[in-house]
DNA sequence: CTTCCACGGGAACACTGGGGTG
DNA sequence: CACCCCAGTGTTCCCGTGGAAG
């Protein structure tokens, strides 16, 4: 086949996207269903910028997917457009706290916003403050930090919130006022008493979205995204409704619809169907496992191939060490000790992989129970296209010692 | 009531990649 | 240049603790 003649087949499919970049996450929209009470609130709160005064610190709680850093990036950008107007200086900073993820990087941040020249590291935090502070106050202004996932940033002290909660009483021109955005509701509980009054000043709470403000969500977009009538009526209705299962996650919904669309476009369909949908929802948590296991740190793999070789539930941790141990002399790894290995198997618990529960089994003490998650076979290969981990390929679990357990016989 | 194993918090340490000073 | 300071990360060490089988 002639070159030409190859993307003219291609061509000649009518393509189902007229504007893909709308169904993906960073995209903000200009309009947000269903969040009208939550952008007046917020608005009537930083209202008190314009007229120069400080607004009150604002806690946004919400699980994921639910408009939370949308509506505060929309509310702030129109914050700007307002105060530009009226000539009257005021900043929106935004911050991804699971990105920037400590006191020294976020302040190296924030300071960068006013053009201090600082290294990325090497001083003391004392200082990159400082520089911070003396960089807003240098001109009378309104400055508010949008600390998004703070939750992530929490578990590691707390230091900056207290820094940053008490800053107005160290400024004589500007002033700032923060607005935290959590999608963990208990986090504040580990806040000092001091940081939860001032940051927690006004909350503002986000509602998961039903199955129908879902799909109203979605027909907007989809109305900007698509060509007209290249979505089956179904489609619409399944993704909200899947993704409603999900807690509402409207971030979910998106995804699953332009997967969908993706998956109906590469199959050569010139409509998106139904099937395409179920299709999309099995891809996105598979490329999801996939790419979680792909990257993780070497240890980690260590300890989840073994698991992965021993294939059964309820394993216990001592059993996963010793295959691991094992692993390490066969790879030629340094061999970590059973406090970080449990350390380590409590973080793939947390990303879903493996399910690990604690139980007491009386007289024989205590441990996890431990169970893989994920399809064997997939996961393996996986592990496997790690070059420090070929070497494993054809390992059978007979050559490693099988510990013996009478604890494991009757269950 | 004892006993047992590993859980999981916390301190301490090592190491990395950067800075500033003499 | 040598040297020490700093934040951050990953790790080890130490140890108190849970809780059902025995």
């Amino acid at each position: 086949m002639e070159l030409s003649q190859l993307f003219e087949d291609l061509l000649s499919i009518k393509p189902i996207f007229v504007n893909r970049e709308v169904l993906r996450p960073s995209y903000t929209p200009d309009y947000l269903p269903h969040r009208k009470e939550q952008i007046n609130r917020m608005a009537t709160i930083l209202v008190a910028a314009i007229r120069g005064e400080t607004p009150s610190n604002i806690l946004i709680y919400g699980k994921s997917g639910t408009g939370k850093t949308a509506v505060a990036k929309y509310v702030g950008r129109e914050l700007e457009r307002t105060c530009e107007v009226r000539r009257n200086p005021c900043t929106v900073l935004y911050i991804n706290c699971e990105v920037v993820d400590t006191q020294y990087r976020v302040l190296y941040h924030l300071a960068g916003h006013f053009d201090r020249e600082i290294p990325s590291t090497g001083w003391p935090t004392d200082q990159v403050y400082a520089e911070f502070k003396n960089g807003i106050d240098t001109e009378s202004r309104t400055v508010i930090i949008i600390l998004d996932e703070v939750d992530k940033l929490v578990k590691k002290g707390d230091e900056i919130l207290y820094n940053l909660s008490r800053i107005n009483s160290e400024l004589d021109n500007a002033k700032v006022s923060i607005i935290g955005i959590s999608n963990d509701l208990k986090f504040i509980e580990f806040l000092d008493p001091r940081v939860r009054s001032s940051l927690g000043e006004e909350e503002i709470i986000f509602p998961p979205y039903d199955a129908n403000q879902l799909r109203d969500i979605l027909e907007q977009r989809a109305n900007m995204a698509f060509r007209q009538g290249t979505l089956d009526p179904e489609v619409i209705p399944l993704c909200a409704a899947f993704a409603a299962q999900e807690h509402g996650d409207a971030r979910r919904a998106l995804d699953l619809l332009r997967v969908s669309a993706e998956l109906a476009e590469r199959s050569q369909s010139d409509i998106v169907k139904e099937e395409h949908v179920r299709w999309a929802q099995d891809k996105i948590e598979l490329d999801r496992i996939v790419e979680v296991v792909r990257t993780l740190p070497t240890q980690s793999k260590l300890v989840l191939y073994s698991m992965v070789l021993l294939n059964r539930k309820g394993l216990t941790t001592g059993e996963v060490y010793k295959v691991y141990k094992d692993l390490c002399h066969k790879t030629d790894m340094a061999v970590l000790t059973q406090r970080r290995v449990t350390d380590l198997i409590s973080e793939l618990d947390m990303l879903g992989i493996v399910n690990a529960i604690v139980v007491s089994k009386g007289r024989y003490g205590r441990t996890k129970e431990i169970s893989v998650s994920t399809p064997t076979e997939q996961t393996k290969s996986v592990l496997l296209e790690d070059y420090r981990l070929k070497s494993l390929g054809g390992i059978r679990l007979k050559s490693v010692s099988i510990p013996v357990t009478q604890t494991r016989l009757y269950e």
